[in-house]
DNA sequence: TTTTATCTACTTCAATTGTAGTATTATATC
DNA sequence: GATATAATACTACAATTGAAGTAGATAAAA
């Protein structure tokens, strides 16, 4: 059963909803969407849309709607990101190894090591 | 200067290309492509957007053409990896996180952390 | 309770994508 | 050279996506 692939303007709205963790109010999620310079309506519709889709549930309270992720950062992940670089790498290090050849920034080389002794050591990330 | 996101059929015809490895007429991708089952002006119709887009150059062979990529499979991917990450994790590292929050498989660990054994002494992997 | 300030819901519209049909051009055949 | 063949180029059209405007509802203020 596969999901449906998100749109890059709704999966940047989905990756809000990821961030805040909790239900948030669209106000909220426009200040977080303001660097991609949308009207405020625009949140709007893409939301519409992924209620729709069933990504997104939304909840009332008293004049504005709180909205949540129906489907988790992981799971989306596992069906699209994951699948695509399974099949287009064969394994997340091919894949790392073709970010790291398209140029990692500045301290991102760390982070990924930091992150691997974590693991090493059990901790879950 | 960022490079066009590909919408997936067109993606499906880059990958036949690739995979090709040499110059190849149309008939030859509609058989390579034959299994999404698609009329065969439908292969037309995606090169001639990829030629548009700069993705395909199309050689003329007599009564025919001859279709190979402008763009490597690893510099579409490096670049499209890349976006794919950002827009749903802003980092490689969170990426991989969430990767071994999913779970990885056996050996993927190993194979991420030589990995980055290689691009710390300045290997390009 | 009328007004006002906010939100939300509904509508619109152009660009892109998915899919394929028709027209045209070029080659092979009679 | 006229005609059939076969591949390519052009056109079409619905669905989806990107982006926002307008209308309607609701709570807060006056």
């Amino acid at each position: 059963m596969k999901m449906k692939r998100l749109p890059d303007t709704e999966l940047e709205v989905m990756k809000a909803l990821w961030d805040a963790g909790t239900e948030v109010p669209r106000s909220r999620l426009e200040e977080t969407l303001a660097p991609f310079g949308w009207a405020s309506n625009t949140v709007n519709t893409y939301l519409s849309r992924l209620t729709e889709k069933g990504f997104v549930s939304i909840r009332r309270q008293g004049k504005s709607n709180l909205y949540s992720p129906l489907v988790s950062r992981e799971e989306y992940l596992s069906h699209d990101s994951r699948a695509v670089v399974e099949k287009l790498y064969g394994s997340p290090g091919n894949f790392v190894a073709a970010l790291a050849r398209a140029g990692l920034a500045e301290g991102e080389l760390e982070e990924l090591r930091s992150l691997l002794d974590r693991l090493e050591r059990g901790e879950r990330p």
